[in-house]
DNA sequence: ACAAACCATAGCCAAATGGTTATTGATCGT
DNA sequence: ACGATCAATAACCATTTGGCTATGGTTTGT
């Protein structure tokens, strides 16, 4: 129970990879390319960020011939929201909205 | 709404930063020596880490006298909740447990 | 008055980070 | 068969980061 979100946190504090995690939670799975195309940087940058992201668990890879197929493991995140949720209990008494932020993620 | 979770997700993803904002939140205002004590590092580098979650309002300093208490704000979390919950929309129909993860956050 | 305590700042340094270009290996289309 | 495409890796580089020691500025206690 709550793990170390550190390494989910390094992960998604970098918001190129970020990027990437969202948009393959937005438009499922892709290849390589496809995410390239409007990032603003390399093909060996995007393929770097995707194999830290896999590292954690925030993506996997599907090879199909000589593309790549990644999607979002949105799975990985559990250590974050454990954490979120643990402290909660010390925040909830002076942040009021923080109840209603919850309440609107799971509706 | 959603701001950007980048500057949030960069200080807690420091280890040692995350630490003296758990221990803020669970144990309340603190003075700067207290914090440094059994951090196991030295005291400017609190003083620094300090200014740095100070800076993007998570945590509050006030001074009196020769020291400075510090307390956690956990309303800068808002950035951070937020993104959680736009993308808990994506996840939800493919992340079964996050429902039950969620369910814990709120009880 | 003055030494000690508390905190912030300055200056430095090693390591980590995020990017690049070049290259390689594999697969596809013609 | 072979040139083109896709992805990963290698090698390199600049900047950022997180730590340290040294110092300075206040405030406190004696």
């Amino acid at each position: 129970m709550h793990a170390e979100p550190t390494a989910v946190l390094k992960m998604l504090a970098d918001p190129t990879r970020r990027a990437l995690f969202e948009r393959l939670s937005r438009e499922g799975e892709m290849t390589v390319h496809a995410l390239t195309d409007p990032s603003g940087v390399s093909q060996p940058a995007i393929s770097k960020h995707l194999g830290a992201l896999k590292h954690v668990g925030l993506v996997r890879g599907r090879r199909d011939g000589r593309e790549t197929y990644y999607r979002a493991e949105p799975k990985a995140l559990a250590p974050l929201i454990d954490w979120i949720s643990f402290y909660s209990t010390f925040w909830h008494h002076r942040f009021d909205r923080l109840e209603a932020l919850l309440k609107r993620m799971d509706p």
